[in-house]
DNA sequence: GGTACACTTCATGAATTGATGAAGTCGTTA
DNA sequence: TAACGACTTCATCAATTCATGAAGTGTACC
């Protein structure tokens, strides 16, 4: 065996590490990524109150960007699309999805002294 | 009013927009950012078994990059550290913060087919 | 005071991200 | 099928982010 691991100092207390996989961590930080962008966040409170189309989110000349910011959210599987007409409708893939904001906000709001 | 808002089409039923603020949602980014990487994410389920200090959570070539990693977490209030000698002991700041990755492991894990 | 340990901060450069405008796709209606 | 509306994708460029290694800070023990 040779790897010395944890030998820097007195401490030998052996913690119970959560065996998530990578492959999870990385998941969920994609999923964060997707989160991370105020304009994004606004999109997901606004669908949080019922299904919309692109023009209703996005002013006509910033439609290309909200457009992508919606590929951005459905490709973390936070919203889903389907065509109706010439309109792609979005809304939130469940309510799940929402509790992870709510909560967000809610972590912001308190106060925290530094 | 010369502000032509939402006339791209037949739809007029009006929505119940949440009137967080905008400084909100951009804390709120902030949030997300900071556990938008698998590594900060993975220190964070570390720490949610306990506190640690940074020579049990880095070993001693990356002791730098995880120091850097603790202090963008430390800065959006996800943990909190305190002196204990020569070390320093890191923990998540409450329950509501794990809550949050647990959320977000838990969406990663359903399946949703694309 | 001096040295060693346990970090933290700084500076750099590579890789990633995000807005913008132009071009492309798809469905509807004439 | 031509033309328009409602998007989506592409290409580009500026701004950010992240890891790395070196230098700096703080605490403890000699």
């Amino acid at each position: 065996m040779s790897e010395e691991s944890r030998e820097y100092h007195s401490h030998s207390d052996q913690r119970n590490v959560i065996h998530e996989n990578d492959a999870t961590f990385e998941k969920a930080a994609l999923l964060f990524k997707a989160l991370a962008d105020p304009e994004r966040l606004k999109l997901m409170t606004i669908l949080s109150q019922g299904e919309a189309c692109v023009s209703e989110l996005a002013t006509k000349d910033q439609m290309s960007t909200v457009s992508q910011r919606l590929k951005t959210l459905k490709i973390e599987n936070l919203i889903t699309n389907k065509r109706q007409g010439k309109h792609m409708i979005y809304k939130l893939t469940d309510d799940h999805v929402y509790e992870l904001i709510v909560n967000a906000l809610a972590h912001v709001k308190e106060k925290h002294r530094t």
